[in-house]
DNA sequence: CATGACTGGAGAGTGGCAGTATCCATACTA
DNA sequence: TAGTATGGATACTGCCACTCTCCAGTCATG
């Protein structure tokens, strides 16, 4: 397939494909002469997934080519993939992260949550951000809020994985990780709003309804 | 207080204000003469909030501007503010939001719920975009896979709404429901992909551990 | 009243980024 | 051999979040 096709079966425009090829986010073809290259099936899909992780999720193009690059070089080491910096978070450059303020209440809730993380994990710096955040604007929210959030997170994990369970194909269970981590992203949150709105209306009497579904927590 | 204090004690530059002020992000100062504003704490509460919400959460200026009129207007109806467009989501211009594809089963999902929402909660066509696009993809992701998910974020909404208990003053309330509805997603989803991290760990079994902490849901 | 610093407001300019358009030498295709 | 398509490079567009510049009006001081 040559790239008029691949344009035509996945809706891209020619040019957007040729971007994505110089950003380096689609693998380029393999290449039959000096102007001419073949591209296949999984271009397509790869095609279809960054326009997904881009357009649904909004994702900017750095951030697309690691979250790939990082499927294609861990595809047997899905927790590996998982942790990566999905989030698009602009880096301070040259600065030791450890000395973010906010990062020792980080390190604490990771403690007592008990979780086994690499060192490095950018969501470490996400949850320090927020946590310093929320104190500059006078907030009495310490990281000890966190930590019922955080079990109901762990649970969201295991939703995750078990949704990688029933496949075995290393590439595709890489991909789905992908899908799963970052696609769901924006659903998530809209899941957690449409809660908010229903149980604040539970809440203000209008509305007849349990307030939690299933045992405990509450 | 003038301009030149508002940028001093909140750091954001004089320009910028101006530029906030312009767009409707920030409210006008009380008018004493014809090139002469005066601001009070709420301008500089507010200035904070803006820059929480642009900088670390990343939502546009428009965006942000829909959030903040929003608690403006409906100061006492909480529950009003939280299922706001809050994910800047853009919009296809002028067409029923009901034809979306992938709306029925946004329906069916709110259904199994027995979740009581506004018809045009901007959430649901959040689902139903995201559902549609890992259809598109080829997943055999449906809207019954969210439905685990949907609770757990219900019992997030509990944990927010407690949250918001213990303010009186409407205002500062409706400033809190921001707070940890907006500012609080991005530390959420990094609580997600640690969780994933660890419990892709425990499974791989390198760590020992418990799955999942309290009772139920494993 | 004069002077200079400051103010609010408006328009133009800047830089970054996603995407698009144009060229060009080459390569298939009729 | 003429016409179309290709890959690659470069330049351009449009959007957006600022940022700069200018201006008349205002205030503080002498």
């Amino acid at each position: 397939m040559r790239i008029s096709e691949l344009s035509r079966r996945s809706g891209v425009p020619n040019a957007t494909i040729k971007f994505y090829l110089r950003k380096g986010l689609l693998p380029p073809g393999r290449a039959t002469a000096a102007t001419q290259a073949e591209y296949d099936e999984t271009h397509l899909r790869r095609l279809r997934l960054i326009r997904a992780l881009i357009s649904v999720r909004g994702l900017t193009v750095n951030a697309t080519r690691e979250v790939l690059s990082a499927v294609s070089e861990h595809e047997a080491d899905v927790h590996q993939v998982l942790g990566l910096a999905l989030g698009a978070k602009r880096v301070d450059q040259d600065g030791e992260p450890d000395t973010q303020p906010g990062m020792s209440d980080v390190d604490a809730l990771v403690a007592r949550l008990g979780w086994q993380l690499s060192e490095h994990t950018p969501a470490r710096g996400v949850i320090a951000e927020t946590l310093e955040t929320l104190r500059s604007l006078g907030t009495d929210f310490s990281w000890r809020a966190l930590v019922p959030y955080a079990e109901l997170a762990q649970r969201t994990a295991v939703l995750d994985l078990d949704q990688l369970k029933d496949t075995d194909d290393a590439l595709e269970r890489a991909e789905r990780a992908v899908l799963l981590t970052v696609l769901l992203e924006p659903a998530l949150l809209a899941l957690r709003r449409m809660a908010q709105e229903h149980e604040s209306a539970v809440r203000h009497g209008a509305i007849p309804g349990p307030s939690v579904p299933g045992p405990g927590g509450g």
